[in-house]
DNA sequence: TTAGATACGATACTCTACGTATTGGATTCT
DNA sequence: AGAATCCAATACGTAGAGTATCGTATCTAA
């Protein structure tokens, strides 16, 4: 038994924009949530997943154990949507003109999103995910999938400059320049370094580098992206 | 007592391999052991990481907690000693005469095996390493690192026959090839066939296909691989 | 044959953290 | 004022980790 009904996570508050009147009753801390889900990504980075406790975030948050709970039904929930709500701002796509240094600089950046604390979060998210679809589910779909939007856009833009074939898999492609960079982020075989991403963007686009005509190798045709 | 003397004088557990003599007391059970190995396995691939544990395992494998405990560690290097223990026979290179083929056939069977039950047990290896090194790095050594250098080999092979330019940067090029493959295995966010693993030969070899002699992109020269 | 050493399964135990429930007080509505 | 809901604190029940102990089994050495 699942207690009451437990008020679905993330819990908009009232009052809000829309006419909605507030309802009766002490309105919940803003405070307390913003102290819970800075203590969450705080104490992820610092200890991973499997050490931190609720009971940690709670003490580390100055806010009792059942107002946690009140709020998010789970650890799960709690960092998915400490996560979600520090989606960082940079990644960015830059519009230089060349979809090679488009694609290489901001795959730079995501490198150095990596290689920084928030990078901890990002694998123990990733880490979890594997024993939780929610997890992996929320990573997808606040992480990655509005970056791969900007993503279709950026390939868009050079296949209009015929910088790239107009019959591409673009999700093949995407796939083969990111997944170097999560292989070495999750695995540490190796380092990840500006270098690594030139040697990827090097081989999927072609070493004659930025402006230059050169189809990656006219593969990735078949279809565009059918998927999701 | 005549009835059932000598049982088993088969030896159950002789000397060891070494000149070493077998030390005093009763020895250990090597069914114990194999039996524990692989309720693990079956229930780790059953449940996955989180779910998975020790109580069920010594239940499931006929066996005393403290039996467990007595030979290993915690969870994780039971997990681990577990998994190295089974690594698949499967997933050799073959020796077709061509590179891309060679890799992509390779490829195909590591995605048959992340698609069977025993991908399971990889991706929660992989998950849990994310907050615990010494399963990233079981992971590492026992089953990526020897095929690894079957991969070396066959690019070698490769080199010899003219089908890869003469300075290689090995790891970029075998990184960008399984990378994508990891991502789409650990992310899940589209699916991992046949055609997937052909797009990303294509990608990095040249659509030429098999046995030409189109240098990927002539990218991936620099260093060898000088890690590790 | 016996003594010593060590493994075995079973089980009881302590600890930690999860998640629930209760309490007394605070805040905001009608 | 009264109802409703929030808050922090804290006690509680449960699950599983890991340890300790017991009686027994299986080995070596003398």
């Amino acid at each position: 038994m699942r207690g009451k009904i437990m008020r679905q996570k993330v819990a908009p508050l009232p009052v809000e924009s829309n006419g909605r009147k507030r309802p009766p009753g002490r309105p919940r801390s803003e405070q307390a949530r913003l102290s819970i889900q800075s203590s969450t990504l705080k104490l992820l980075a610092q200890k991973g997943f499997s050490a931190l406790t609720i009971e940690a975030v709670a003490a580390h948050a100055n806010v009792g154990k059942a107002t946690v709970y009140r709020w998010w039904p789970d650890k799960a929930a709690l960092i998915a949507d400490a996560f979600a709500s520090s989606t960082t701002r940079h990644l960015h796509f830059p519009d230089t003109g060349s979809v090679r240094t488009d694609m290489s600089q901001q795959m730079r950046q995501l490198v150095k999103v990596f290689r920084s604390r928030r990078g901890r979060i990002v694998s123990a998210l990733l880490g979890a995910g594997q024993s939780d679809g929610s997890l992996i589910k929320a990573f997808r779909e606040r992480f990655m999938w509005p970056r791969r939007q900007e993503a279709y856009a950026t390939l868009q833009r050079g296949i209009q400059r015929g910088e790239l074939p107009k019959k591409l898999d673009m999700d093949l492609l995407l796939d083969s320049l990111y997944g170097p960079i999560y292989m070495r982020f999750l695995i540490r075989h190796d380092r990840l370094t500006p270098q690594f991403v030139e040697g990827i963007c090097d081989l999927a686009f072609g070493r004659a580098g930025s402006s230059t005509k050169s189809f990656p190798s006219e593969a990735a045709r078949t279809n565009r992206h059918p998927k999701r």
